[in-house]
DNA sequence: GAGTGTGAAGCAGTTCACAGCG
DNA sequence: CGCTGTGAACTGCTTCACACTC
């Protein structure tokens, strides 16, 4: 591996915030050094796949032992960019919005929300957790301020693309949209879609296939 | 197409639910007929995916003009499974479990929630909706007596496994899993993972990228 | 003419298999 | 000897290109 300017394929990147999952119950279990096939039992994959994957990032495997957990577990956080603290916003503040506000693994991992947004007058200058929400109309200045690194869509379907406009050209350059629709963002802006509907709608796939 | 047997990508599945989605916009638009490029360009794909993704399903486009919005809604649902009622078990009643619960496009799909179940004692008998909350020790009668198609996880990670070894030897065959664990379940069971964490933080790999 | 349906080509991710190191 | 690291083969999804139909 040459160590640089290769581009890692996207569901390795998805892997390796599994690898590291485990990694952090192995390191939990007091175990040292954790060969490939056992993260792949681990995690339902292969273990040249495994192998692979961490290829990508170097070769700091011990041959004949298998991958220090602790070693491993640095390299991992540091590729994955769990080293910097990330500003987050959260735009919407119903039922799915307070969830992800509360949800403790995005706090252990560094994301750290700081500003929310919600249109709904009533929520407005209401605290949610250590946040004060703020209105729509404050967006670009709550953004600016808190010199926000991403976005957490969670608003309706309707008013999500208009929102999002203007977080891009406030200059956040990543999102993550649990709002049921496709967003059109500029190319430099990182984009994951969250739908709760299509993982349900494909489970009823393959139920109706399994009994015809 | 020979119309049988025929295995479907996974990922066209997936798409079938972004296109009806999109199909349905339409519909309300008063739109009748879509050509596949207008498709495309909504979802962000390409005119030669979709055709390809629809012709697995048989081939009722009309050339020159597209394909009709309501025979292809029509058979996009068909097709989902969401022409039957689906009756659903939710396992874990916290945060993220009653935002699932109360999230509306489930229940417009005829995802039915009738069971739900929590393991604080300070819940189970209280109702969430129209729904009383149940114990841990009712599972397998309450799974019997709804004759649950499906469940969705919504537990911490410790406890996921144990419960959905119970639910699968209940005869439960499908399982959209919000806990933060990897499942270990037989290979007829169909498992969909929502993993909040790993899409968050391939956003982080995306921006630590970006600037080193 | 416009737009579908589909083999064939292209490409990306996965798996294999084995040389090489600890 | 065990386990990594990796080119090479393979598999399966995507894109292309064009014959064909409305």
């Amino acid at each position: 591996m040459n160590g640089f300017t290769n581009t890692i394929p996207d569901a390795s990147v998805r892997r390796f915030s599994l690898y590291l999952r485990y990694l952090e119950d192995f390191e939990r279990s007091g175990v040292r050094s954790v060969a490939s096939d056992r993260l792949a039992r681990r995690g339902g994959t292969t273990a040249a796949q495994v192998r692979k994957d961490l290829s990508y990032l170097g070769s700091f495997g011990k041959r004949g032992l298998g991958y220090s957990v602790e070693e491993l577990t640095r390299v991992l956080r540091s590729v994955l960019g769990l080293d910097s603290e990330w500003r987050v916003a959260l735009l919407g503040a119903g039922r799915i919005g307070t969830a992800l506000f509360r949800y403790q693994p995005f706090r252990d991992r560094g994301f750290h929300i700081t500003t929310v947004i919600d249109n709904d007058p009533c929520k407005v200058g209401t605290p949610l957790g250590d946040v004060v929400i703020r209105g729509e109309d404050e967006l670009e200045c709550a953004l600016r301020d808190d010199r926000t690194d991403l976005v957490i869509v969670a608003v309706p379907a309707g008013v999500a693309q208009s929102l999002v406009d203007r977080v891009v050209a406030a200059g956040v350059r990543a999102v993550l949209n649990y709002a049921p629709t496709q967003l059109r963002l500029p190319d430099d802006v990182a984009l994951r879609n969250v739908s709760m509907l299509v993982e349900l709608q494909s489970l009823s796939y393959s139920l109706a296939r399994r009994r015809p």
